[in-house]
DNA sequence: GCAACTTTGTGCGTGCCTTCACAAGCGACT
DNA sequence: AGTCGCTTGTGAAGGCACGCACAAAGTTGC
């Protein structure tokens, strides 16, 4: 990767979108909002084990990780933080707003709906559906709740590339149908059940149950392991969170 | 591996629980939902494929899934349903209830406490806290929520096992400590914080926005490989649980 | 009882991700 | 100017996960 100096930044940017790891994405977002409130506190450049250690994560790997986007630091030094936080946001593809659809205004919509931090960072919750009579018409932070059957036109009109859906599980994939079907081509579900898409949907799961008991074995993990044998070997793959490498040889 | 059908269990789990790849623990989430519903339908077997299909996994995956916890299908037949949702119930540590406790009942914490999904899964919220003295002495399901610094009493007395916060985030550290003092091993955390914990403590993150910042680099992604190469390698590979994937200590 | 068919369990090659370790680059200080 | 200390960027190695493909094992049909 010999590259000039001159940050031929359009052209990086495009290089870099092909082929960064999925895994490095989702630390990449992190990295961004711990950069933004270390520019709040006044910071001007941060290097990158102060990065790693604030969000857990191995040095080496989050230089890496910062090498896919072609961002460059400076040895010695650090890293730039405005610099770096463009960067960021051209790579993740907030440099344009990204209209957001919700489906289902119930309890988890609800919240959703009324929450800011989604719009604060680029997300703007544009649009909210639902089929239940008594919701449809009622507007939350300033939004009013459109019924289903109005996805298409709505969702062309305004835009919308991200669905959430927040239906019951049952209907989840008749609202995904017709998210697909007015054109959203990237959907995060909250509903417990697998969608199905064609190839070119991106769908991410956001599962707590499944979470929880991922929780709930490693509870019963640690019973085990602590009673049965004395090796405390916590090597759970994954979260190595001893950011600061404290190697005990 | 030769291993005697002698089916010894209690042996056969202490032993897989050491080694299960946290991939692998994820997905055994899902399929276990899933068994859930067909055994509803009154399915009483299940072959590999279907299940796979069902929960959009490759089938020979899922097969290795499944042998990590040492279940026998019948060869020929499948899987019965019955016998595997027993056994992944106590892989998974669902053979008792692991008691749940929310810190932070605000806009999303009255949406998690109001949740059925969790009780009904093995998961009872079974203690709820906020500082807000509006919020102390209501009760949502029965639950009344209490001042923050009874967490350690009440926590030791319900047997909590597993902490949920959803409280801004300045304040997830604090609560965090507080759960972590008062016994608790296993966090699940919804505040956009990276949270510092002793190293026998378990915390899975649930960041929305990141999640749609993932969803916003395929949108960036497609557009420009769109137009760029015609080669739509939509190869992503599978989305999955975050967990796997974006490991974010 | 035997053959044909179905489905499981897994050995193995492949590719991705992580981590270590170190050379190269930059600034500061003398 | 030269040297020293610090930090980045990356080559290389190891480990993990995925998925193919096939043998083993069971069932069904005759
Ligand atoms: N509440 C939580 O904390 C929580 C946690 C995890 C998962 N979930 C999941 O999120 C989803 C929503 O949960 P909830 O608690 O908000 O449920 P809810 O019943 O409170 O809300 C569901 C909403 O979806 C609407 N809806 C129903 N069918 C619809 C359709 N076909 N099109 C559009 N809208 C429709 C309903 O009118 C209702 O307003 C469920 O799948 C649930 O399993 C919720
Ligand atoms: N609302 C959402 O949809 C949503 C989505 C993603 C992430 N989040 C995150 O979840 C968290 C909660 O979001 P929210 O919208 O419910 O916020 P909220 O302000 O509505 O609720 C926060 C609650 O926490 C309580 N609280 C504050 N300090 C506390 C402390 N020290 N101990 C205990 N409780 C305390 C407050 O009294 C309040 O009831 C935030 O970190 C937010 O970023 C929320």
């Amino acid at each position: 990767m010999t590259k000039p100096p001159q940050a031929g930044s359009e052209d990086a940017a495009a290089a870099s979108l092909r082929s960064i790891p999925e895994a490095s994405v989702a630390r990449l977002a992190v990295y961004l909002r711990m950069l933004g409130e270390l520019a709040e506190q006044g910071s001007e450049t941060v290097s990158s084990d102060e990065l790693a250690a604030a969000t857990g994560v191995n040095p080496a790997k989050l230089r890496k990780d910062l090498s896919y986007i072609g961002s460059y630091g400076i040895r010695g030094v650090g890293y730039e933080i405005a610099a770096l936080v463009r960067q960021l946001e051209r790579t993740l593809g907030l440099d344009h707003l990204q209209a957001v659809a919700l489906v289902g205004v119930g309890n988890l919509g609800h919240a959703l709906a009324g929450y800011s931090g989604f719009g604060g960072r680029g997300f703007p919750v544009t649009a909210l559906f639902d089929v239940d009579p008594d919701l449809v018409g009622i507007h939350i932070n300033g939004i009013i709740v459109e019924h289903v059957r109005s996805i298409p036109e709505i969702c062309a009109e305004r835009g919308v590339t991200i669905g959430m859906i927040a239906t019951p599980g049952p209907a989840a994939q008749g609202v995904c149908d017709l998210l697909v079907g007015s054109g959203v081509r990237c959907i995060l579900n909250f509903a417990p059940v697998v969608l199905q898409v064609p190839p070119e949907v991106e769908v991410r799961k956001v599962d707590l149950a499944v979470e929880l008991q991922i929780l709930a074995f490693h509870v019963a993990r640690k019973h085990l392991a602590g009673q049965d044998t004395a090796t405390l070997d916590s090597r759970v793959n994954g979260h190595a969170a001893n950011g600061s490498g404290g190697m005990l040889p």
